[in-house]
RNA sequence: UCCCCAAUAGCUCAGUUGGUUAGAGCGACGGACUGUUAAUCCGUAGGUCGUAGGUUCAAGUCCUACUUGGGGAGCCA
């Protein structure tokens, strides 16, 4: 008989149909003449209630199925009796492919905490958050190459080894297969990297903006979709020293082009997620209530569905940086001193002040643009007033800056003579340069951190919990 | 990297001004129950109190260091 998934059977499934199903126990209970076991494959949040009559059934068989135990079930599916579930499967044959023995297996029915299984990383997809979490992690990643693809993006992959440590974006990991305790050294004491794999010091990825510009200046609009790495020391419930990031570079967006898309993008995904993963998105919000009942009033936030739908319908609001300061300053908060960094033109917004525009401020998704160059990178494109440039964040409630973006320099002097001003080596990076010297174009791209994106779509409250196996400063078990 | 907090049963936690035999809920196990919904009821087992040192007649409790985890900050996506 061939098998069949479990959202198929609980979505159309017909009452009498003899079906063969397979899956991981996560409940039995049961009385003196019959046990009921709640069967899950993966496929749904919802599991299938198996009924086996006692009598159907060796005693010590029944006892080796407990929570975690992988099982294939063949039987009648049956209108249920009971009340929580429409049908449920009358088993005539049960196989157990391999037990979980009660006393070691760590994931029992009941109520874990995420710190318990983050610790448990390889066992927690069993659970139904994570499960959930990763069902809409999936349905995230197909979404994002559906809307590129439709709107005429090419996937690009760009590389994960670079040569380049002029990115400025943080601290990089070193790729080499030089021996680590006896490198080969220079006259000068140094480490001679010329004997190294690739001729010369190479290091894993920070971004591929700068590949990507190379390929949207030829081929219109690109996007990438890939693993990036940073070395910082970063010990927060928003970063990782390996995360997925999405980059988008179009030739002839402006910037209001490129804040038009972001927006348009993140509306995109948000549907996707709502025509997509209802039922897990229900269990999440229903996860989360409960969480939220033990916090204080004043701390508990929207519902997360409410959140979603909230964020959909709503334009984000667009506001320069300039006008943002204006607003800071004059705000309740700046003026009793509660705010803990000073606010003046020319600083970097710290999470407390981009938390107060979005949140109490203007209570939606905002986009900040025009910032000081001071504080943006070399490549985003200069501005009239000759003090800021055409850079946009999108910041979004509780995870803050979701995307980063900007439109880019496209003249051959003015990105020159800035790379020169703060340092940056315009020689080793030739290549780039070359995409202003010949055929320059007027372009603009963002980058979106993927699993922000998850966490703000399961409202989970930790990145760790929204990769499959995180990596952080001290952690890369699993 | 900085600041704060925590570490006690498989899990979540309580443990009084340092004082006899370290507790509860959940889970597990055994029993009861005519179909349950994280079932219910009765019972049983389960502990080198994170590690190393110190103070003391006496340390789960006080002190120091380390380790791990959590929260916040910085860096950023």
């Amino acid at each position: 008989m061939e098998r069949k998934k479990i959202k198929e059977v609980l979505k159309a499934g017909q009452v009498g149909e003899k079906i063969l199903v397979k899956g991981w126990v996560r409940t039995k209970r049961g009385s003196k003449n019959v046990q009921f076991i709640a069967l899950n494959d993966g496929s749904t949040i919802l599991n299938l209630q198996v009924v086996a009559e006692i009598e159907n059934f060796k005693e010590d068989f029944l006892k080796d199925i407990n929570s975690g135990a992988s099982l294939a079930v063949t039987g009648e599916l049956v209108k249920s009796k009971g009340t929580e579930q429409s049908v449920e499967l009358n088993a005539t044959e049960i196989t157990i492919y391999g037990k979980a023995d009660p006393d070691k297996y760590p994931i029992q029915p009941k109520r874990h905490t995420l710190e318990f299984l983050r610790e448990n990383a390889h066992l927690r997809f069993r659970t139904g958050t994570f499960s959930a979490v990763f069902r809409v992690r999936h349905a995230m990643a197909f979404a994002i190459h559906n809307y590129f693809n439709f709107k005429g993006f090419y996937y690009l992959n760009t590389p994960l080894i670079t040569a380049s440590d002029a990115e400025g974006a943080g601290q990089m990991f070193r790729v080499t297969t030089l021996p680590a305790n006896n490198p080969p050294m220079t006259e000068e004491g140094k480490v001679d990297f010329s004997q190294d794999f690739f001729g010369g010091s190479t290091n894993l990825t920070v971004s591929g903006q700068l590949e990507g510009e190379l390929g949207a200046t030829a081929l219109g609009e690109i996007y990438t979709f890939g693993p990036t790495f940073r070395a910082e020391n970063s010990n927060t419930t928003r970063h990782l020293s390996e995360f997925w990031m999405i980059e988008p570079e179009m030739a002839f967006y402006n910037l209001k082009d490129n804040m038009d898309l972001a927006e348009d993008f993140l509306k995109y995904l948000i549907k996707y997620a709502l025509d997509n993963c209802i039922d897990d998105l229900e269990f999440l919000t229903k996860r989360l209530h409960q969480e939220e009942k033990n916090k204080p009033q004043a701390e508990r936030s929207m519902d997360l569905m409410e959140k979603l739908k909230f964020v959909l319908n709503d334009k984000f609001v667009r506001c320069t940086y300039t006008e943002a300061i204006d607003i800071l300053k004059n705000s309740k908060q700046n003026k009793k001193g509660k705010f803990h960094y000073p606010v003046e033109w020319g600083v970097d917004l710290q999470s407390e002040h981009e938390r107060y525009l979005v949140e109490k401020h203007f209570g939606k998704p905002v986009i900040l643009i025009d910032y000081p160059k001071d504080i943006k990178a070399f490549y985003m494109k200069m501005n009239s007033d000759n003090k800021t440039v055409a850079a946009m964040d999108v910041l979004f409630p509780q995870i803050g800056e979701i995307i980063g973006g900007s439109e880019r320099e496209a003249d051959y002097d003015k990105l020159l003579k800035r790379m020169t001003e703060i340092g940056v080596p315009a020689k080793s990076m030739w290549w780039y340069m070359d995409t202003r010297r010949f055929g320059s174009v007027p372009h603009s791209g963002f980058g979106l951190g993927f699993e922000r994106l998850v966490m703000f779509m399961t409202g989970m409250g930790n990145i760790r919990d929204v990769i499959p196996f995180p990596r952080t400063p001290k952690n890369a078990e699993f």
